[in-house]
DNA sequence: TTAGTTCCCTATTAG
DNA sequence: AGGGAACTAA
């Protein structure tokens, strides 16, 4: 206070007092984020340099330590957003992340680079692709084309697909890639074996073919990441020096090649935090090895470990449960999650009869717990082992009128006539993008079959061009002559589809519109409507896309439009004393999207890493379906399990090894803790799975939960698992009858009725089901439908009409 | 050679 | 139940 001591004397106590509350008030120095942290927690949060694993089981407050580390990095040590990776394991996380750091500290959390493995890593590869041999525009291949890819292959080798199974090859290749065994590797490690030598052989093609197309599939995005970093020190050290903080999140679920970039990444700076749950352990499937985070502090020389044990999440009753269950493990941390919270209600296991009755009960539950006003639909959460499991809830739900949204399942991209539409695509943005070509050279059916398609490609590979161009010139192969002027004018076709892009005329969702018309694809699904009464409706998937198109381009629209406002939002920060402006690697996107040909290019680069719907502006009140691998992270106030039965949970694929048991039992550790308060489990005696009937025995897991936690319902019979190994699916004729019976009665979609697309217009008033009344400030006539911006009370939504529902004010 | 039909076979989890 | 291969008709 030597401040003070110069002739002044009385109100010392006023001024202290003003001081500290100035300072709590103004510092803004970043402690005030300790704040409502337990130990723990705080620890975590503070530590900033050097390597850190933190330890956190279910519910203890995770993702509330990762974005409050993040924030206090930047707030208290003033860390530029620019240099922090955040790795989270879906793109669902990495928005709900940014989103709450944005709360915490602004506008600045955007420079934050955080998103998946894939979706990070493509994003610089793009950047770097000349240096590996491609083109900034490669293309990121799917499951799908992987096995199209392979049979290909497997032709041309002449590898009998009676004998071998290209999916087979595809596991064994991805395998090996997330190994980092490179083709060159396995060859020699193949030896005699048969299986392995004509493993290698397709691999090595397969390889070729993928370079060939300019193209990688998901497991190359690691793979070649690694390379970059590994051959490239210029290129490494840019992103270690960008990189200075990095975070991994679910490091449980990390494989071989995503630790080596990991690893590379952050060699010299060491300052890596990666939080997991060896529990939670439930993506070896795809290469996931628990080593990674086991060995974490031999990988990391001194790192600091930080264990979270205090559950916050559920009650005790469910986390007992939880508890009980995974202690049936053998290969595992000893460890015990607390927690403070009241004993709550039972676990409610539900035995019914059949599948019918099941959506039944879930159905109504959900109906009582919200008019109860228990809690509301989005506080509720439908979870199941297989996405098959999803349709007889989603009917029930749908016969209730109770609002759901189904994540995850047949992804939007996966859709055929979606697929069908980004080929299209494809080939305008590159022609030399085969894999599209052979996909829609005879979609819809132009007369063009096998044996041609085979000749074109034949007559590209001799010629080192691509298939388009050989259409372009058909005419000059004499052994094409009788489809020349078909493919000829297949050519025109997408050329005339670049001349309307070049002409830079329409929007963008025009465009498609415009490709999905012109294509003939949207003719050609009506067609087949017609001729064989299709169950889905297909056209409304494509006209789903336009949405989706709608949505991207006003998101992009928006990012360019936030650069010109670039100067306020750095004042902004500057208050709370975040440094952005002298970082040199504060960057964001800058890729050229004023022109339809650079949206369209941008468009394509995402969408292969993006399963549509990922993304919850959280403002709808649904009910959630999901499997329980992608609620991983999630947590709700109830929970609803589905199929609780030997040969679905755990998996029939599941059975035979000690080790997949154990993932499948750190899955019900996963889904039982997804829930806070209620939680129930249901079963089925009868279940119609796979077009057939099977009487499965209840899920050994239920037998592991303590009875004085359950309450059991519906049947009598004692939830009892067999005592040895699992009976094989007998099949029921009865009972299928039955089910089938009530099925046809279950089977009656119902569209929303409302005001027909042609009856809207610009300044009507309407009413929406949920968003209640609003106005309509655009409206579009799209493919028979009508794509409307409507305002409800500030808020604007984007919908097409046919499925809006929508009435008159 | 292509298009339409039938028959057969095979089924997790995901970026 | 649905997709793909094999078969058949034009």
């Amino acid at each position: 206070m030597g401040a003070f001591d110069n002739g002044f004397d009385g109100e010392f106590d006023l001024i202290s007092d003003l001081e500290n509350t100035y300072s709590e008030v103004n510092t803004d120095d970043g402690d005030e984020l300790l704040e409502g942290l337990n130990p723990e927690q705080k620890e975590a949060v503070m530590h900033l340099d050097g390597p850190l694993l933190i330890l956190a089981g279910a519910g203890s407050g995770k993702t509330r330590v990762i974005t409050y580390r993040i924030a206090y990095m930047m707030k208290k040590h003033h860390v530029s957003p620019g240099s922090i990776l955040a790795i989270t394991f879906t793109n669902k996380a990495a928005n709900e992340m940014k989103e709450r750091i944005n709360k915490l500290v602004g506008d600045s959390s955007r420079y934050i680079w955080s998103g998946t493995f894939h979706s990070i890593f493509a994003r610089i590869l793009r950047r770097h692709a000349e240096c590996l041999g491609f083109t900034s525009a490669f293309t990121i291949v799917d499951t799908d084309d992987q096995i199209k890819l392979i049979k290909q292959v497997m032709t041309e080798l002449d590898i009998p697909e009676k004998i071998y199974k290209p999916r087979n090859f595809q596991y064994e290749i991805s395998k090996q890639k997330n190994d980092m065994v490179s083709v060159e590797e396995f060859e020699r490690s193949a030896g005699k074996d048969s299986y392995y030598v004509n493993t290698a052989k397709v691999y090595r093609r397969y390889q070729q073919r993928l370079i060939e197309n300019n193209s990688m599939d998901f497991d190359d995005i690691l793979i070649y990441m690694v390379r970059l970093l590994k051959e490239d020190p210029e290129i490494l050290s840019f992103y270690q020096n960008k990189f200075r903080y990095i975070m991994v999140d679910e490091y449980q679920d990390t494989n071989r090649a995503q630790y080596t970039a990991v690893q590379l990444l952050s060699s010299s700076h060491k300052n890596i935090c990666v939080v997991g749950d060896d529990d939670q352990s439930i993506y070896s499937f795809r290469g996931a090895d628990v080593r990674m985070i086991l060995s974490f502090e031999k990988d990391f020389r001194g790192a600091k470990v930080v264990k979270l044990e205090r559950n916050y999440r559920s009650t005790s009753t469910i986390l007992e449960a939880a508890n009980k269950v995974i202690a049936n493990n053998r290969s595992r941390k000893e460890k015990k999650l607390r927690t403070e919270g009241g004993k709550g209600d039972p676990i409610i296991i539900m035995n019914s009869d059949t599948q019918m009755v099941e959506a039944m009960f879930t159905a109504d539950t959900i109906l009582k717990l919200v008019k109860s006003g228990k809690c509301g639909y989005s506080d509720i959460a439908v979870l199941y082992r297989m996405n098959a499991l999803s349709r007889s809830i989603e009917s029930a739900l749908r016969e209730r009128g109770i609002p759901f949204k189904v994540y995850g399942g047949m992804r939007f991209y996966d859709r055929k006539e979606i697929k069908d539409v980004f080929a299209y695509l494809r080939i305008i943005a590159d022609g030399k993008d085969n894999l599209a070509f052979e996909r829609i050279i005879n979609v819809p059916k132009r007369g063009i079959g096998d044996a041609t398609v085979d000749a074109v490609r034949e007559i590209a590979m001799n010629e080192g061009t691509d298939c388009l161009s050989v259409c372009q010139n058909a005419f000059d192969y004499p052994e094409l002559q009788r489809a020349a002027s078909r493919l000829n004018s297949f050519y025109a076709l997408i050329d005339m589809m670049r001349e309307e892009l070049r002409k830079n005329e329409k929007t963008f969702p025009e465009y498609i519109d415009f490709v999905e018309n012109r294509s003939g694809i949207v003719d050609d699904i009506i067609a087949q409507r017609e001729s064989k009464g299709e169950l889905i409706d297909r056209v409304e998937n494509l006209k789903e896309l336009l949405t989706e198109a709608i949505e991207f381009e006003k998101a992009r629209r928006a990012v360019s439009f936030d650069k010109e406002e670039l100067h306020r939002t750095e004042a902004d920060n500057d208050i709370v004393g975040i440094e952005i402006k002298n970082d040199p690697y504060l960057e964001e996107e800058t890729r050229n999207i004023d022109t339809l040909e650079g949206l369209l290019n941008a468009y394509l680069e995402t969408a292969a890493l993006y399963a549509s719907g990922d993304e919850d502006d959280g403002s709808d009140d649904n009910v959630k379906l999901m499997t329980i691998h992608s609620a991983k992270g999630l947590e709700f106030s109830s929970v609803f399990l589905v199929g609780a039965e030997e040969g679905i949970f755990p998996s029939y694929k599941c059975l035979t090894t000690e080790s997949d048991l154990e993932e499948e039992r750190r899955l019900m550790y996963v889904a039982i803790t997804r829930a806070k308060k209620n939680l129930f489990i249901t079963l089925t005696r009868n279940r119609m799975i796979f077009g057939q009937t099977q009487c499965n025995a209840p899920s050994r897991f239920l037998k592991e939960m303590p009875p004085e936690l359950l309450y059991l319902m519906g049947s009598k019979r004692e939830v009892k698992p067999p005592a040895v190994n699992p009976v094989s699916p007998r099949r029921s004729d009865s009972a299928k009858a039955i089910s089938s019976a009530i099925s046809g009665a279950f089977k009656k979609p119902k569209p929303p009725e409302g005001l027909a697309p042609s009856e809207l217009s610009v300044g009507m008033r309407v009413v929406h089901g949920r968003f209640g009344e609003g106005t309509i400030i655009k409206a579009e006539q799209v493919a028979g439908d009508c794509l409307v911006t409507i305002d409800f009370d500030g808020m604007k939504k984007n919908m097409l009409a046919k499925s809006a529902g929508l009435k008159k004010a």
